[in-house]
DNA sequence: TCTGGGGTCCTTAATCTA
DNA sequence: TCTGTAGATTAAGGACCC
């Protein structure tokens, strides 16, 4: 299949499982069948729903709604703790499938992935029988049912998944992309949400066909250059059809939100060495070490602030992660309130790092070889400053 | 009324540096 | 050498997504 200028035609496919959380639970507790699922916080604690199963939303239950709100609108539905590690298996079991279907496999999320289908027209056939392929053998092998969107780019592959939810397949061709849209609602568009929605109200823009029918210029005007360009592109149906297989992550975190707010220093302390040492395990056995780390803060009223320290030299261990969050805490001009949340991350991989091995392995040979004086110089600064060497696995001057 | 946890990306401002 | 500046980097916060 080709284009009119004879490039070959781009097929993209979104895979969304349906009420995947909820979903999964379902198919572990038959009992639960056709019965309100909520996954997510425990009604009278603090939270929010992560997944509602389909029975769930007939009573207006949604993601992201606080669990109170939920409880109030149907008191009688199935409220579970969310089990990811449940969750992880079945999405590596569809996964599974999919590499299987195309080895150009974007996974956008543990239940969404993006696919390039172009060309696999000569082998399985047209968009709607890879579809259906894919629906079939992801319900065959886990029993989860799936939407799936087909068309030229990423955008308009999204929007179908979502369009033929739950248990669908869409797809659009290339010609019919504009009429696709011309109906949606803006707020199907992506990063439009709360904070832009009041404004395309404001300039009476309900529908997508409503948006490109509206000057770039008075967009600009309202929203600045940069979002206006983004969403007329959207408008018009353009978007990214590129698939990254492996995109390398950019950041580790862990936060908690207490059951009350916390003004207890030892406390706040111990909560904030628990998270970073779920940090540094995650980014040792994913082999990064990090220079930035940063500490989040939510105080009573739901004011948050954000406090960063880039380090000297990369690190993957929790004692570097604790003290440089607590430093930050202590004297990042925060304001003295009880403390709703706190949290802890770490980002800005060393590419040297991320990408050697062998340092994780003989830091010491590594440097030997690399005669990196940065690198030594580094870990003396540090050395000195929290009187420990940096890494864990023994990154240490010799003496 | 109540707002989790784990992320990404963007904007803006301040600061550093060539 | 001085000075102004452009570009890179850092930091903070906001918006959004699943």
């Amino acid at each position: 299949m080709t284009t009119p200028d004879n490039t070959p035609q781009r097929w993209i496919a979104h895979v969304d499982l349906d009420a995947f959380f909820a979903s999964v639970e379902t198919l572990e507790h038959p009992e639960y069948r056709g019965r309100p699922v909520v996954v997510g916080a425990m009604p009278g604690n603090r939270g929010v729903v992560a997944a509602a199963s389909y029975e769930a939303r007939v009573f207006g239950i949604h993601s992201a709604m606080p669990i109170a709100e939920a409880y109030r609108r149907c008191p009688d539905a199935v409220y579970l703790r969310p089990d990811m590690a449940k969750y992880q298996t079945a999405s590596r079991e569809v996964f599974a499938i999919l590499d299987d279907i195309t080895p150009v496999v974007e996974k956008a999320s543990i239940d969404e992935a993006y696919l390039d289908v172009s060309g696999l027209d000569k082998i399985v056939g047209p968009p709607h029988i890879i579809g259906d392929e894919m629906r079939a053998r992801i319900l065959d092998v886990t029993g989860l049912t799936a939407s799936v969107g087909i068309g030229p780019n990423r955008l308009i592959a999204k929007l179908g998944s979502e369009d033929c939810k739950p248990d669908g397949l869409k797809v659009v061709p290339p010609d019919e992309v504009l009429d696709f849209l011309a109906p949606m609602p803006v707020s199907n568009l992506r990063g439009l949400g709360k904070r832009t929605q009041p404004i395309m109200d404001q300039l009476g823009i309900k529908t997508v066909a409503d948006l490109r029918g509206t000057p770039l210029s008075k967009l600009q005007e309202y929203l600045g250059d940069s979002a206006a360009e983004k969403f007329q592109r959207q408008a018009q149906g353009i978007a990214s059809d590129e698939i990254i297989p492996q995109r390398q992550r950019k950041s580790i975190s862990k936060e908690n939100t207490f059951g009350k707010d916390v003004t207890d220093q030892r406390r706040l302390h111990d909560t904030l060495r628990e998270l970073a040492a779920g940090v540094a395990r995650t980014a040792r056995r994913e082999g990064l070490a990090g220079t930035v780390v940063t500490l989040k803060i939510r105080f009573t009223g739901f004011e948050t602030h954000t406090r960063q320290k880039t380090l000297p030299a990369p690190t993957h261990d929790e004692r570097v992660m604790l003290s440089t969050a607590w430093s930050l805490y202590k004297e990042g001009h925060l304001p003295s309130k009880p403390v709703r949340l706190i949290g802890v991350g770490i980002s800005g991989w060393s590419a040297e790092i991320a990408t050697q091995a062998d340092l994780f392995e003989q830091p010491e040979q590594h440097i030997q070889n690399h005669k990196d004086q940065k690198i030594l110089d580094a870990i003396d600064t540090v050395t000195e400053k929290f009187g420990k060497p940096i890494l864990q696995v023994g990154l240490s001057r010799k003496k």
